[in-house]
DNA sequence: CAAATTTACTTTGCGCGCAAAATAATGGCA
DNA sequence: TGCCATTATTTTGCGCGCAAAGTAAATTTG
């Protein structure tokens, strides 16, 4: 049909890798769901089980979320009793983010997911290794060249 | 805090994925936004023009989208006059989508699109190729071996 | 020190993404 | 031929993802 080779879908690395992304999530699943999580809830659990005790903003940057969609993630942890958001006494615009005793428990369930995932997937470690370099690097490219435009 | 390096949000691939993913989409908003296309309806599009004519299971699986996810896509695009869906005269319970002659054109529009996203990100060519190989092979093994777990 | 700006966070609205259930038409097979 | 399984698609419900607008509390500035 369109014979144009830069418009053919299979050239696409941005299809590649949001098929693969969306592939990745749904392999989560079954997993999360044991715990009673959800991708996107794993990943701010991740970062708070790094440092928790923490602003909102500080999740923000470590987790790479938009603060509104953050900001409904935490309040769905909260109503699980994983976490407990609290004004900072400082500077009563900041919220703290205090992981509960459950919260910080459910690392020990957690801590077998990443080799249950890499079991199951069965990808060489070196490749791994090579696309998350790759998937970083795609980051930080587009990080400093395309928002660095609005400054 | 938790000092399982198997549990940090640094080391997890899924994690460099998910946000390059996301960024990437975020930088085609702009210029998708000049052809009044989302990011999804884009790839609906691309999957079109390489062919149309084809019932609703074929861009399922070009796609790779979920078909409860591709429906109301394709109603969007119907609305914008850029395709039709006419049922199949052999087989009642399929679809067929169809290009309009202002779908067809939109591809002239289209076509700069690739070339604008690489100039702005200014990955090295052969670091672009390498991810989308890796992505490629990641989708394919959790195709493979995840979905086959069902059978 | 008041006004303007900035910072931290929330809300709104829309479009996915997807599991699960629903609908409807076809094909198999007894 | 009638019943059952299968196939193609839609619907429902919930959770993001994010731009844009809103709120409220600092901070800067004239």
């Amino acid at each position: 049909m369109t014979d144009i080779p830069a418009l053919k879908l299979k050239n696409q690395v941005c299809h590649s890798l949001y098929s693969a992304t969306n592939a990745l999530i749904r392999a989560y699943r079954p997993i999360l769901d044991q715990l009673g999580l959800t991708y996107a809830q794993y990943l701010v659990m991740l970062a708070l089980w790094d440092e928790d005790g923490v602003m909102i903003k500080s999740l923000v940057e470590r987790t790479r979320f938009d603060a509104g969609t953050l900001t409904p993630i935490l309040k769905r942890l909260e109503s699980k009793q994983l976490l407990t958001i609290v004004k900072s006494s400082n500077d009563s615009r900041q919220k703290l983010v205090v992981l509960t005793a459950a919260g910080k428990h459910l690392a020990d369930r957690a801590k077998k997911i990443p080799d249950n995932i890499k079991g199951q997937i069965n990808m060489p470690a070196q490749d791994v290794q090579q696309l998350k370099a790759l998937a970083e690097q795609l980051y930080t490219l587009i990080n400093t060249n395309i928002a660095a435009d609005t400054e």
